[in-house]
DNA sequence: TTGTATGCGTTATCAA
DNA sequence: TTGATAACGCATACAA
C-alpha cells in the first residue's frame, strides 16, 4: 500500500517505464518495507514472458555432469539465459517439465517427442517431426559424410563404423552420412554402440572378428573412439598406420588420446545461443523452424 | 466440451470424487480427444497442492551427483515424492527456486536463510532461525559428543579434531559436540577442513606439526577421515595403534578404508521421508518445527 | 451429483 | 503518467 494502484506497482516491477520518479520511489519503499515477493504463478498466468526454462535431458539425469557434451551445453545455456535474467532448471522424471515456463530438450528419441503445451526447442534433429518442433542441431549427416570422405581420400578402402544408439537422431544421421559415401555397405563393417567408452571397446573387438581386414573406423562419438583406439592397440593394430580412426564431437578427450583424435568438431560455443534464440521465437508465436549448424573436420593424428 | 461444466471437469481432474460414472467417462473422453493439458500455473494460483518441489543445494550444483551424502538424499527425496506423484526439480542459481511450488533446502549457511515465500524445509539445523524455519537434521552435536566420549573412554588423551566448514551448521555443531566433552580445548588440536578428501590430508599434516603427540582425531566427515588416515599412514603413524580416527556420516567409503572407519552413522534412510513429511506440515500451514534424528556410533577398526 | 459464482496475483488494455 | 477493469485457467464454497 504505497497509495498507488495495482497497475502502477506492476509497471514498477516490470522495468518502471512510464512511471513518475516519485511514484517509483514510493512503490520501491513499500516493496522493501513489506518484503514483497511477486507470485511466479500469477505472473506466468497473466502472460508474462517465461522466466524459468527447463533443461530436459531425456536420457539420463544422473549422468548429466559426467557427459562432457551435455555438460558443455548445460553451462552454455545457463550462461546464455542468465544474461537475460532467466533461470535454468533441471526437471527430473517424466512430467517434471510442467514446473517450468519453457523447455530445452536434449537427447530426445522419437517417443519423447509429441506436442508440448510449453514453448519447446529440441537440441538435435526431431526426426519425423521436423515441421512441428523447433530445433537446433549440428550437421550430423554432413559431418559424417565429411569424415568418411576424408578417410576414403586418404586411401582407406575397408572403412567400418561404430554407430551411436540408432533410436537417437544423431545416431541415425551419422550412420546415414557414412552410408552416403560408402554406398552399398558390408553389414560386417557396421556395429552399434551407445556412445560410451566401454561400448567402443566392445564394438572394436567385434569389428576385428567380423572384418579383420578393416583399415579405418568412423566412430560416432569421441568417447567411443577412445575405446576403439584402446581395443585396436591391445589387438596389435597401430593407429593410424594399420587402422585410421575418426571420431565425432571434438570432446575434450580428443586432444588427450594417443594419437590425438581426428574428429568432427561441433560448434559447441554457438549451440546454446541458437537454442535460446529459437526458444524466444517460439515464445513469440513464430512457427517452428530448424537451425542446422555447420561442423568442421578437425584433422589430428589418428586418421 | 463434454457437455458438462468447468467444475465437473475440475473434479474429474482432481480424483473424481462426487462425480457420476457417466460424467466422468464423458469428461475423460473429451480430455483425450482434445489433448487437454492442465495449466500448472493456473492450478497453483487457484490453491492446488504443490506438485513440484525444488531440491535446493546451496553449496554446489555441479557436484551434486559426486557428493555421496547429497546424492543419497537426492535419491531418497525423489523416491519419497514420486510415491505421491510429485516431481523433484533441481533449481540452479540464485533465485531459481521461484520456479517451483515448495523447497527442500540443503547445505544452507546463515546467509541462505531468510523467510521464503514458499513452503520450505531445511535439511540441517538452521542455526539462529530454529523457530522460523522448519527443519530435519541428524543430531550433529550429540553424535560428535558420542564419538569423542568413546575416544576418551578408549584411553585416548590428546584428542584432536578436523572440523567441517564452520559457516555450516553441521560444521559448527560437530565442533560444539567435541568441545562438550573435551572441555577446555587446546587450539593446536583443532584444524578446519571443508569436508573434502584433500582438506583431510592437509589438516592431518598440519595437526602432526602442531601437535605431534596426538593420539586420536575426530574428523567431521568420513571423506575427510580417509584423507586423515592416508596422511597419518604416510607420516608413519599406525591407525589405530598410534592414532585413533573417528569419522562422521557413515558414507559408503567408510567400509572400504583400511582400517575400516569407526564413524557416526546418520539415519539416511529416514531423512528424506521426514523432510517430505515436514514439507506437508508446512503446506498445511502448521508452524515451523524441527525434527532431530538420532545418530548411531558405529565402531569398526579405526578407533 | 452437478452447476454457478468467486477469488487466486499479476499483466495488459483502455480511459481518464 | 495514472487508475479502473478485464482477462489468465483453475479450484472450491455454495446453491440447486
Amino acid at each position: 500500500m504505497a497509495g498507488v494502484s495495482h497497475a502502477t506497482v506492476s509497471r514498477v516491477l516490470n522495468g518502471g517505464r512510464d512511471v513518475s520518479v516519485t511514484a517509483r520511489r514510493a512503490v520501491d519503499r513499500a516493496l522493501k518495507r513489506t518484503g514483497y515477493t511477486p507470485n511466479h504463478h500469477a505472473r506466468q498466468l497473466a502472460g508474462a514472458r517465461p522466466d524459468s526454462v527447463g533443461f530436459l535431458n531425456c536420457v539420463d539425469v544422473s549422468q548429466l555432469f559426467a557427459d562432457t557434451n551435455i555438460n558443455r551445453l548445460w553451462l552454455g545455456c545457463t550462461q546464455a539465459l542468465a544474461d537475460q535474467g532467466i533461470m535454468l532448471v533441471l526437471p527430473v522424471g517424466a512430467g517434471a517439465a510442467r514446473a517450468v515456463d519453457a523447455v530445452l530438450m536434449f537427447s530426445a528419441r522419437e517417443a519423447d517427442l509429441g506436442d508440448s503445451p510449453l514453448p519447446l526447442v529440441a537440441c538435435g534433429t526431431p526426426v519425423g517431426h521436423e515441421g512441428e518442433i523447433a530445433y537446433v542441431t549440428s550437421d550430423d549427416r554432413g559431418g559424417a559424410r565429411q569424415m568418411v570422405a576424408y578417410l576414403r581420400e586418404s586411401g582407406r578402402r575397408r572403412i567400418a563404423t561404430v554407430t551411436g544408439p540408432l533410436d537417437l537422431p544423431s545416431g541415425m544421421l551419422r550412420l546415414a552420412g557414412y552410408r552416403d559415401v560408402v554406398g552399398v555397405v558390408d553389414p560386417g563393417l557396421v556395429v552399434a554402440g551407445d556412445y560410451s567408452y566401454q561400448s567402443g571397446v566392445v564394438a572394436a573387438e567385434r569389428l576385428l572378428r567380423q572384418a579383420p581386414d578393416l583399415d579405418a573406423v568412423f566412430v560416432a562419438s569421441d568417447l567411443m573412439a577412445v575405446g576403439v583406439i584402446d581395443a585396436l592397440t591391445r589387438a596389435g593394430r597401430r593407429v593410424p598406420e594399420d587402422v585410421a580412426v575418426g571420431g565425432f564431437d571434438d570432446a575434450p578427450v580428443a586432444r588427450r588420446t594417443w594419437p590425438p583424435l581426428t574428429t568432427v568438431r561441433q560448434a559447441w560455443e554457438r549451440i546454446p545461443g541458437e537454442l535460446v534464440r529459437q526458444l524466444w521465437r517460439q515464445v513469440d508465436g513464430d512457427g517452428p523452424s530448424g537451425v542446422v549448424l555447420p561442423v568442421e573436420l578437425t584433422v589430428r593424428a589418428s586418421a
